[in-house]
DNA sequence: CATGAATGAGAGTTCATTCAT
DNA sequence: GATGAATGAACTCTCATTCAT
């Protein structure tokens, strides 16, 4: 029973968040449990909850965490300036899309984990707040998109429709990746993707 | 200890599929237990266990009927002439989208479920079953764009990113509905999928 | 679902019996299941019990066969006439170990199974049936041994030492094989019995 | 959710071994649940699995112990010096049979239950490990008999003969005495097994 | 006589959570 | 703050037994 120096002895919370991340990702929620997370950061299961209230207080944390890092991700998009706002909104895909894969746990928590999987009681119709933060992301396409409609680009369709467009395209090339339903082989992810980009980029463009 | 007469008598492996199918997407997997199925059924715990190996052999039964029936679909339109491959290829898109909308519960199953959430001992690095059988949809739609390519149309990029590219839109898009993460109100789900269809479809055209 | 032959229908109890002991002693009683003896016999579980109150009754029918077996084998010897009683002795006990090792599966129920294992509420303190069935098996040995003493063999012993030292003996040999706590392989086995029998035999002899 | 005191706790571990070898003994293995096990001890169910992986490690748990036992005492006479070894060869006799029948759990989890009864793959043909355990008594009759035709007795028959036959005489009187299989009333078992022993000997010595 | 679908009670086991220390 | 033994409720799954047919 050897104690841990009083340096580690700090940060069971954040090596928690740490850990836990990764364990979901790998193993699935439901799959690991709270001695299992406790055991793997060298602490008792009872010690976890001087932090967290619950298994579930854990992923809320971890949701807020992820949709922190994404929206300052976007948030440098938003602020730089650029000559031409479609290179603004193919750099905000591109950064959503390397934000998701970068940090696939937080991306598998945030937009691809069945949020009723884990509430006893889902109260139905009411979108949760998990859900709603979800909605920010598009709510920064929506923004570029303005951006581009006012410099010309995307006249024939309204801005809603594009955005929503875009944020479809990014989300579902970063949950094919994640959980494996790509036609192609994992080094050759990030070409395709670049690909897909440029493609989307002259299309828009209307060349 | 009332046994239901003959003509009462359902057929109880077909109750479990339906109900199983919609318990799983509403509760998440994890959530629904094996009695909680009984008994919305009807019938004991260990009836189902006549019919299925356990409980994973059900969700195996539903992957696999949700895969033909989105086969039978796709191939429909594969079959169909078009004078405008791009026809065919939009069909395709509106296809694969009507059916993640239709059967929620099977396309939950088929490629948004965490496969890892399910088996004691993941494969690591060797793609699964279910995840081969997701490569299927993204072929048909590979061999679409390569009739529109004959056709004079994308010439500036490979099939392969096209038809990566379609799936991902298609596939996010259905994703974002069926996780609740839609910027609009349910109702208007339908009209903003089919402007996004079109919008796509524009562009596609060089408009 | 091919039906038996009318020659073949028959039988059910019969065949109940003869797989019964067969799985009984192969697995235990308590890892076979009725649907696996049903199986095995070509029958509905439901067949089972209308020959059979219950799983227990078919153990308790088979211990009857058992024992009457038994006796029956031992009256022979009784029956015979020797010259020399001590030779008499020596085939009881050939006859009641070859018994054992003949019909492992009668054995194992009639003499090694723990009785307690099969009923819910045991009566403590009170001898069942089946143990007092056992029994008879002493009192055949009890009865050559007083023809010995009355031939002028163990003079120095009471009858009833002598013949429980007799039934003890040959019943540890039977289970000692049929437990499989043998000192030598299986085909030495009949060997080294034989001697055992020639080495009583001699010190009975008083050689 | 009364919680005992640190003073009240009870090493559970030693709670269990110790109530299971006796509910194991009176019921039967198989008739004895994790629960009752738990709730005869006074904790949860839960708490078994503390100490013990599985039912079958309580078993063999206890297998170890009464080896060991078993080993000590036979040990004990081994490492004393007679000056007739014949005497030794019947103090083996005699501590086996005590042993037997002071610690009737331990025997029967040793020598007498099923194997089978508790491994849901058996390996046919292969001794287990409990097997192997149990032919260390063998072996321990085996010296002493050795030693014994050393000082000239069993001049007619061979060591491993003798041996066989008193394993299994002490095997037999334990195991019938144990399964209930006794001619005589349980207080006069000691006597019967004494003159037994004394019987024995008198053979052996050639009176 | 025989079927076999179905029951229902209960098995072993797991695990989020608590709380005396 | 931290421990970790213990809980208790719930899980998946099994099986002797029943009964409408």
């Amino acid at each position: 029973m050897v104690r841990p120096k009083k340096s580690e002895q700090k940060d069971i919370r954040q090596l928690v968040l740490v850990k836990s991340r990764n364990l979901f990702l790998k193993y699935g929620f439901g799959n690991i449990t709270m001695r299992r997370i406790a055991e793997d950061i060298g602490a008792s299961p009872g010690a976890i909850y001087l932090y967290f209230k619950n298994k579930e207080a854990i992923l809320a944390e971890l949701r807020k965490e992820g949709f922190a890092l994404l929206d300052r991700a976007q948030q440098t998009v938003m602020d730089a300036h650029y000559a031409d706002p479609m290179d603004k909104l193919i750099d905000m895909g591109k950064t959503y899309i390397q934000f998701g894969l970068t940090h696939r746990e937080y991306y598998d928590i945030m937009f691809l984990m069945n949020c009723r999987e884990h509430s006893a009681d889902p109260v139905p119709g009411i979108r949760s707040g998990e859900a709603l933060a979800g909605l920010r992301s598009f709510q920064k396409f929506r923004r570029v998109v303005d951006e581009c409609k006012n410099a010309g680009y995307f006249s024939l369709a309204d801005a809603d429709t594009v955005a929503f467009f875009c944020h479809s395209y990014a989300h579902g090339q970063v949950s094919l990746i994640i959980r494996q339903r790509t036609p192609v082989a994992v080094e050759k992810e990030t070409i395709l993707i670049d690909e897909c980009m440029a493609f989307f980029s002259q299309m828009a463009r209307g060349k």
